[in-house]
DNA sequence: GTCTATAACGTGATAGAC
DNA sequence: GTCTATCACGTTATAGAC
């Protein structure tokens, strides 16, 4: 694998990441990141001097990216459940990968962190929430989604379930997640993410 | 402080679950659990051999303690809503402890964890949502609850959703997780903890 | 049942050559 | 920007005395 000039820092990043939401940030280490990437320890050390370092720039990369994600999605989704359903699509491919959210590791490995990673989160979770709000609103506006509760309430309630659906997909199955998404459609009586083909509950 | 002969193991596993769920399984070692205790190192060792023996047995111990207070529970809570409310206690003197549940510790460094430990953890899985499931039929059946959905999918979003709250409690403050449990609440068509005195929603 | 002592290794991190 | 070499330390874990 030939690997160009100044793409190495966005690769550690990558790697780290995946690493991040797999096996937790005390679960693995700048050898494992530089074993991946065919580089050296130090190499890696050079870009992210610490590992503090490391964990905010992969907090902020992943804020940046939702930031992107938000503006395309609300863009070319139009309404509020198509919106959410986005969201959906999001951790369901994690779902997938067997990952959990960023947020879940950040919320177990709290207490030994870096101050800065914990407020960089607590910002990321705002950006999610926010999105998640809006989207909330529109379908409430649009009729695609009915729901007692304040907005911010039930935005927590959904993030909340489904990072709780995925840590628990780990240990049952992918399907564990798929129902809690179920759930949650339910719940806010949407229709399934083939455009009404299931209802559930 | 004095210890009593045969209290070490047991003050062995109170002191590794509390770091266990205030830090997550990789972010302590046998010596902090020696420091807290006074003991040496190696008389954790003799406890448990491995860190996958101790964790083992937590998670084992976890499953033991829950299946008392489920016992308890359930002979002197009389209505579903309110032993899905004891429920809520237990996660809910986490949250006063800035802990997170046990599993979604386990959910979060899943990867690096030993196979028996996920085993037991699916268990306990299976216990605490055998005892949700529970509480909802019998809540929907004397009346105290009301939702619509299969049982066993409404009680994996009830867990997930406390999983998550946990978590989410930790960034944004104690205030979070009981705005998660206002929803629940909502969604069940469940009086607050103070037996009616809130309408949530 | 607990101790001392120590092994063997992985960790985050640094210095300095290229 | 990446390398080699290395450090100081923490980690899990073991052997053997008491």
């Amino acid at each position: 694998m030939v690997r160009r000039r100044g793409d190495t820092r966005r690769d550690i990043l990558s790697a780290a990441e995946h690493l991040f939401q797999v096996k937790g940030f005390n679960g693995f280490s700048y050898q494992h990141i530089a074993q991946e990437l065919g580089v050296r320890n130090a190499a890696v050390h050079y870009h992210f001097p610490s590992k503090g370092d490391l964990g905010l720039a992969m907090i902020s990369r992943f804020r940046e990216d939702f930031g992107w994600w938000r503006v395309q999605q609300e863009a070319r989704s139009t309404t509020g459940s198509q919106r959410l359903e986005a969201f959906f699509g999001l951790d369901r491919r994690y779902s997938e990968q067997r990952k959990v959210c960023p947020l879940g590791v950040v919320g177990v490995e709290f207490a030994g962190m870096p101050p800065e990673m914990c407020r960089e989160a607590h910002a990321l979770v705002d950006d999610v929430l926010s999105y998640i709000e809006d989207a909330l609103a529109l379908g409430r506006e649009d009729g695609t989604l009915s729901f007692d509760g304040e907005l911010p309430a039930v935005a927590l309630h959904v993030l909340a379930a489904t990072q709780g659906g995925l840590q628990l997909g780990r240990l049952q199955g992918p399907r564990g997640f798929d129902t809690v998404l179920d759930g949650l459609r339910s719940v806010l009586r949407m229709a399934g993410p083939a455009d009404g083909a299931r209802v559930a509950g």
